[in-house]
DNA sequence: GCACACTATATCGTGTCACGATATACTTTG
DNA sequence: CAAAGTATATCGTGACACGATATAGTGTGC
């Protein structure tokens, strides 16, 4: 065995595909920060915004919402909702139906820096989607593959 | 005009496809940080180690290419290297060619964590992949109704 | 074979941001 | 209204990416 170099690892082609995965994935999201830099928006803010414009209909986007929505803890979205209102994205508000709650609303500024954004991000999509998708399907391509070697061990 | 409670804004269509993709690519990359902390490593470090073990047939894995592949800066990679190295999953070895270069080798076990996070993240992909690309084609949906609003400012 | 520009890696001080722990304000329940 | 539960806020800490800078190796012209 030990077919001439290769041979080295069995799951390079599995480390491979990830990666290429990984690599577009990167791609986009460094393409959405530099957007976010050039409209003078930390990466952050702009998904803050994104969070609440994008919140679904029935739903008031409170900071408990928006620390979901980005996977953040209660207080750390606090503190990007502080600098996004420091900077005049978004402002508290009162909600209507429980007084302990913030509800967070996209100032005028906010709203047209993020419909900007947005508009880059579908040209952009539009463009690298593909790639991406067809890096995640040659990932999963992968797993047919692995099956048949399933519960072996590298050879030591 | 103004049908009902809604025409509050002619984006929010867009806004909430972007901001579903955004949830879903946060769910994935969630989902591996989890991985990466279970198997006692920072995202970043498995990130690295990825990229290393990824890298294309005849490459030999610098700190330079890890900076390129993670969009790091040369400064950031030599730290997450130093980081990764302390803790015994890759080692700095000499560049046969240019002794100014150090190529990156993932120790044994390196690998074996890498191995089965990768493992992880396949089964991951495989379950929510297919949610990942529908969110995604659902915002290039979203860029044919886009056309035939070019140009036009919301209401005020 | 040495001065030069160029590239790769390393070091250091700084700033941003997410976090845990904790505090405060409001709601609900009894 | 007391107690328990939930939402938001504050503060100190730590991780990490960065810019600026330093060091080491390579290639070129002469």
């Amino acid at each position: 065995m030990n077919s001439r170099v290769a041979a080295q690892d069995p799951n390079k082609p599995l480390h491979q595909a990830l990666a290429e995965f990984r690599r577009q994935l990167r791609k986009f999201l460094l393409a959405s920060e530099n957007a976010a830099f050039e409209a003078g928006l930390q990466p952050q803010q702009h998904q803050l915004l994104l969070a609440v414009a994008g919140a679904p209909a029935g739903r008031s986007p409170s900071i408990a919402y928006a620390a979901d929505t980005l996977g953040l803890k209660h207080n750390s979205a606090v503190e990007l909702v502080d600098r996004c209102e420091g900077e005049g994205l978004l402002e508290r508000a009162e909600d209507s139906e429980d007084r302990r709650r913030v509800c967070l609303r996209i100032t005028p500024r906010g709203r047209k820096l993020l419909d900007r954004l947005s508009h880059v991000h579908l040209l952009e999509l539009n463009s690298q989607g593909p790639q991406l998708i067809e890096s995640l399907e040659n990932v999963l391509r992968n797993q047919h593959r692995q099956r048949k070697r399933t519960g072996r061990k590298q050879l030591g």
